[in-house]
Order: C-alpha cells, then structure tokens, then sequence
DNA sequence: CAGCAGGCGGCAC
DNA sequence: AGTGCCGCCTGCT
C-alpha cells in the first residue's frame, strides 16, 4: 500500500462520482480527490488505465473544455463518440463547460446548470 | 479567440 | 543533480 496507489484510488473514486452527461476538468477532479494542483497526475493515471476499465475516463476533458488528445488521433474520435452517446453536444472541438461541467464552475447558488 | 510563458507535480533517462 | 516530457492550468498579450 504505497502512496501512488492511494493517490490513485482517490482520483478512481472522484471519477466514478460523475455522472453520465456531465464532464469534469483534470484540475477539478484532482481537487475532488484531494490532490488540488495535481491535474498532470490525473492525466498520468488515466493514461494508464487498462483498455477494459469500468471508469469514465471519458468524461475528463481539459480546462478549455477541449479534449487533451490530437484531432485525428483514435483515442479523439473514441472520447468524442462517447461524450455524444451521453447527449453532450460539441460546439466545434469543444464542450460548453458551463452546461455539462460536473463540479464547481457554478459562480452562484445553482449546482451547475443552467437553464 | 489564439499564442505564449510560467508554474505545478511526477517520472524516466 | 540536470533535463525533458506529460491526456494540465492560469494569466497575460
């Protein structure tokens, strides 16, 4: 039980907590873990996840609402497909954050949406 | 909105 | 101990 894997299991478990529908940044979900300023880590252990796993990696996008992979690269086309599959709508290559953003991004009292 | 710079933590040489 | 590479972020042009 080394320290990596605690880490480790901190960003699995924050990740399993958003839901189908929403993303969540990598910085914002390091700070869900625990681990505020560790956004380079999360991208470290989901490149790392094996192919088969149950987590929705997808639903990790960057702070611009962007995907973090090239466009014509497969791991793009994959992430997109999934996202859209949950009804988030792309608006060119980006996600409108203010919409589907999971956490924080609310300046107010609402959890997130917008209506 | 696009570029760029500086900063952040972790790891492989 | 130094360098460079990342599924990054923020602030400033």
């Amino acid at each position: 039980m080394n320290n990596d894997s605690i880490k480790q299991q901190a960003i699995y478990l924050a990740l399993t907590n958003i839901p189908e529908g929403r993303v969540i940044s990598y910085g914002a979900l390091a700070s869900l873990a625990g681990l505020p300023n560790r956004a380079r880590l999360v991208g470290r252990i989901l490149s790392q996840l094996p192919k088969d796993t149950h987590l929705p990696w997808h639903r990790v996008v960057n702070a611009q609402g962007k995907l973090s992979f090239a466009k014509d690269s497969p791991h793009f086309a994959l992430q997109k497909t999934l996202l859209e599959s949950e009804g988030i709508c792309f608006v060119g290559d980006k996600i409108n954050l203010r919409t589907y953003s999971y956490s924080v991004t609310s300046h107010h009292c609402d959890s997130g949406r917008l209506d």
